[in-house]
RNA sequence: GGACGAUUAGCUCAGUUGGUUAGAGCAUCUCGCUUACACCGAGAGGGUCGAAGGUUCGAAUCCUUCAUCGUCCACCA
């Protein structure tokens, strides 16, 4: 034990030298020291990892982290991500194969732009795009994007995230740029990228376009009003959008509707509110003929269903609200320039006054809203451009083995086979459901955005021409002024992140990543359009799973978020509890795709476990002395060794096969139980009355970090450095825990051994329990008899382990034999337990203690009994299952018979 | 309106293809500073598995209906 050295505990010269561990492990003072080791090891690159560990024919496993919006700090679900992403990257790296982590930032142009908009008025700047420019204002968001790009990195450090920080992009850095105008320039030459005039989502607060998934929808009260447009109309409509009818075109019933029958194809011209329209009456199967009057009027300017319509019928298209959410020329005399709730109320008025308005209802109403800002969002038809889905296209490669080179597809069918294929396997899987039923329902994407921040549409014009170019293509010529969607180049994110479009060595061996990880909240926003970018641009899936988590949310069940001030700062969990201990509170209890609470409660319960976790450590090398890591597997000397090794075999090959199949919760659960219940509570216990365990303990210590380090990496790594490594004695490629193998599982059948095991173990807890329910002082001993025929050897080989973990002083066993006077009993797996405890026994109260345990077990007997005697159940059951049945029969008549000695020897 | 999910001990959740006298952690209660750990140890109490039917030799597990909660999608103009 003198012998012990160590460069962590060098610094802690009031540490007597014996002893190798502090008593309690203090996160603070490690993981800066750790993390910065690893980093300078450069083994989070794969390129660099050691040989003896990535054998020549190693594998690949890449993940792309999702990039952070770089719109401020990382939460509590950033932060589940990356504690579950590391745990899968160093569970592989352990494996040996070249691990790939790529970190990220998005630069999430809407987000930021608007959050930075804000930040200026606060600042005082009414309207900062007017007061300041597009040049001037950008700065400030760029700085802003800056700012906050290097907080995320550092928090993403902190949390202990092995990723190749040489390999760190950003949606917005040059590399990504050139990806996002080769694959506009492609998309564009393949006829689907097209320009044209459509209805789009128009946010008039921040005046750009959003796309459908950048709206939500908000419950409001409205009116309902049914009216006709003026005297001479036949026909009745509602709506509770007054102020777009004059831009209605058509008015259109159910073609099976008796009442309007005789007036469909007729052509009309009302005046509604001073403003001459020209009305078709159509029929279409789209209209309900049971709402409302069962007519509808159609205005295809501002409605995306009746825009449908029109194109259907061929109508005409009359555009009344502007760009800036106000009433314009085409809108009636008096109208233009209203906003739309001013123009609504003047139209009440003014058919109100004409006798026209039939009914005013107060109704619930779904409105549109912009997801950034809350500004109602109106539909206008304007030139934007487009991502045709369902355009087919001829295919630049072979695709998804499905399709050839040259033959064509939509991508709305290329992403649909993305996953019906299996090649991209979605967990949980009723998310499947959810993506096919979004794939189905899917429009053509919008990506063109009046906003400032974000990749320039790489298109120029001169005249009637256009070209598809990054820089100007000469004199005359104009860019457009629109950006792209965020989300067109952080579609591109799987392989732009490797150099795409160069043919790079890394996208060759990285692509198709294995495993994408994110939120269930963005399924349709990113994972959906990184599987449409790939297959498109690469012809194959961008990763084979999608690993979906849930929201994080507090103790209430509340989402978080800042207004309630429920929001838990990741930062300041690490710091008060450790790292580590927030990694396993965001990853123990968690099932995938589901939601899940988290208070701090939890995490200091982890904490308690990591300093469990530091002791068993502190206790394993004041017992061996620590130094080196055991080459091979020790001869088990006694029954404990082998059960142990047995258990730890077991856990070895459940936690391996949990991490493969994403069961990260049930892994860690697994882990937990065998390192605190097996290992410390029993094992350890057993080590300190037989001795002579150093090499058992040394390695399972180096078992049990190995699989604890992808789950805790800065308390593992730290007590691996000092118990085996030793610092600057390492050898090179062996210098961390992160780079070591991880543990393989021996198969044995342990049943008999668990089954000896479990006899110790219930007779100890028998005899702890018979002192505890009679008030035994703990100091004091007892004498105790154990009577079994079946396992008689067995205790007594083991007499010595059982007194002292039970305390007892004399240990009689006998494989027949009188219970003692005075004495409490009990039964366990076939042992009759006998305590003499002289006055200390209330005969009465024994008496019925043991009377009840009898009841319970013949009623037990009985219902087993009645079960063996059913015929059907002999005959229909699988032999196996009536086996079982009859042991455990048996058993319980054993137990009853020695309940009922017990009884009688009390008499 | 549609789809999906949840409902198991006071709380958070496990329960693999139907075969346990239904488990764990936290909390609670009792006892304990037994030289790794009080961020600990030992012991105990606590559940008619949301409700009602059904299938089956056998149901927390499968089916039907209902209730409550949640999420997503679509929206009726």
């Amino acid at each position: 034990m003198a012998k012990k050295t160590s460069f962590a505990s060098a610094k802690n010269p009031s540490q007597p030298a014996e002893v190798p561990l502090e008593k309690a492990y203090e996160s603070q003072g490690v993981e800066g020291r750790i993390y910065a080791a690893w980093e300078k090891s450069g083994y989070f690159n794969p390129d660099k990892l050691p040989s003896q560990l990535t054998k020549k024919t190693a594998k690949p496993f890449t993940i792309m982290m999702p990039p952070p919006n770089r719109t401020g700090i990382l939460h509590v679900g950033h932060a589940t991500g990356i504690a579950l992403q590391d745990i899968m990257i160093r569970f592989e790296r352990m494996r040996g194969k070249r691990s790939l982590w790529v970190p990220g930032t998005d630069h999430a142009a809407i987000s930021t732009q608007v959050k930075v908009e804000q930040m200026l008025i606060k600042e005082g700047i009414k309207n900062p795009r007017v007061e300041l420019g597009r040049e001037k204002f950008l700065e400030r968001v760029i700085a802003f994007a800056e700012d906050s790009g290097k907080t995320i990195v550092s928090q993403t450090r902190s949390m202990g995230a092995s990723c190749d920080w040489s390999r760190e992009a950003y949606t917005f850095d040059s590399p990504r740029n050139a990806a996002v105008v080769e694959m506009f320039r492609r998309m564009s030459e393949d006829g689907i990228i097209e320009r044209g005039n459509r209805i789009v989502n128009w946010d008039p607060q921040f005046r750009t376009t959003l796309s459908d998934d950048e709206v939500l929808t908000k419950e409001v009260k409205a009116k309902f009003l049914t009216f006709s447009y003026d005297k001479n109309f036949p026909i009745v409509i509602s709506t509770t959008r007054p102020e777009t009818k004059f831009g209605d075109t058509a008015v259109a019933v159910h073609p099976d509707d008796p009442r309007y029958r005789k007036f469909v194809g007729k052509a009309y011209e009302p005046v509604f509110c001073g403003k001459k329209l020209r009305i078709t009456v159509i029929a279409d199967k789209a209209v309900d003929p049971a709402f409302g009057t069962g007519a509808l009027g159609v205005t295809p300017a501002h409605s995306m269903i009746d825009s449908e319509m029109a194109e259907r019928h061929g109508l005409p298209t009359v555009q009344v609200i502007g760009e800036d959410g106000r009433m314009n020329e085409t809108a009636g005399p008096g109208y233009a320039g209203l906003t739309v709730a001013e123009a609504r109320e003047k139209i009440e008025k003014s058919l109100a006054d004409a006798g026209l308005l039939q009914k005013v209802e107060e109704v619930a109403q779904n409105l549109p809203v912009a997801e950034r800002g809350g500004a109602p969002v109106e539909q206008l038809p304007m030139q934007q451009w487009f991502i045709r889905v369902n355009k087919p296209f001829k295919l630049r490669q072979n695709t998804l083995g499905k399709w050839k080179k040259g033959q064509k597809a939509t991508l709305k069918q290329l992403m649909a086979e993305a996953v019906r294929s299996g090649k991209t396997d979605i967990v949980p899987e009723q998310f499947n459901k959810v993506y096919f039923h979004w794939i189905n329902n899917l429009r053509d994407w919008c990506i063109s955005r009046q906003i400032w921040f974000g990749h320039r549409v790489p298109v120029w014009y001169r005249g009637g021409e256009q070209k598809v170019s990054d820089v100007s293509p000469g004199k005359g010529w104009e860019q457009d002024p629109d950006t792209l969607d965020t989300w067109f180049s952080s579609g591109t994110w799987t392989f732009s992140t490797l150099g795409w479009p160069k043919k790079t060595p890394d996208l060759k061996e990285f692509h198709p990543t294995d495993v994408l990880e994110t939120g269930r909240d963005i399924i349709f926003f990113w994972v959906a359009r990184m599987v449409l970018m790939s297959t498109y641009a690469l012809g194959e899936v961008p990763f084979k799973t999608v690993y979906l988590h849930g929201l994080v949310r507090d103790e209430q069940g509340r989402k978080m978020s800042k207004s309630l001030g429920n929001v838990l700062d990741p930062r300041e969990l690490a710091g008060k509890y450790g790292t580590d201990a927030v990694r396993l509170s965001l990853i123990i209890g968690l099932s995938p795709g589901a939601d899940t609470k988290l208070g701090e409660e939890k995490i200091a319960s982890y904490r308690n476990f990591t300093n469990k976790l530091w002791n068993i450590s502190r206790f394993i090398l004041m017992t061996t002395g620590g130094v080196h890591a055991p080459k091979s597997r020790p001869l088990p000397k006694t029954l404990a060794d082998t059960w142990l090794l047995g258990r730890l075999d077991a856990t070895v090959a459940a936690v391996t096969k949990d991490l493969e199949t994403f069961s990260f919760s049930h892994a860690g659960e697994t882990l937990r139980d065998f390192t605190w219940g097996d290992l410390a509570d029993w094992y350890l216990e057993i080590a300190k009355i037989e001795g002579g365990k150093d090499a058992v303990l040394s390695f399972v210590l180096d078992a049990v970090l190995k699989l604890w380090h992808p789950f805790m990496p800065f308390v593992t790594e730290e007590i691996y450095q000092r118990a085996f490594i030793g610092g600057a004695k390492a050898k090179k490629g062996a210098e961390f825990l992160m780079v070591m193998p991880w543990p393989k599982a021996k198969k044995s059948d342990m049943k008999s051994v668990d089954k000896d095991f479990g006899v110790l173990r219930d007779v100890v807890t028998s005899l702890r329990s018979i002192r505890a329910t009679y008030r035994v002082e703990p100091s004091k001993k007892i004498d105790a008899t154990l009577v079994s025929a079946k396992s008689a050897a067995l205790l007594k080989k083991h007499a010595v382990v059982i007194a002292s973990l039970a305390r007892v002083e004399k240990l009689d066993v006998l494989a027949k034999g009188k219970q003692p006077e005075k004495t409490v009993g009990d039964v366990v797996s076939g042992v009759s337990v006998f305590v003499p405890l002289g006055a200390l026994v209330d005969m009465g109260a024994e008496r019925e203690r043991l009377a009840k345990e009898l009841a319970e077990i013949e009623k037990y007997v009985e219902s087993l009994g009645r079960k063996l005697e059913n015929a059907d159940f002999v005959s229909r059951a699988p032999a196996q299952v009536v086996t079982g049945e009859r042991e455990k029969l048996a058993a319980a008549k054993d137990k009853a018979a020695k309940i009922k000695e017990q009884i009688a020897a009390l008499e």
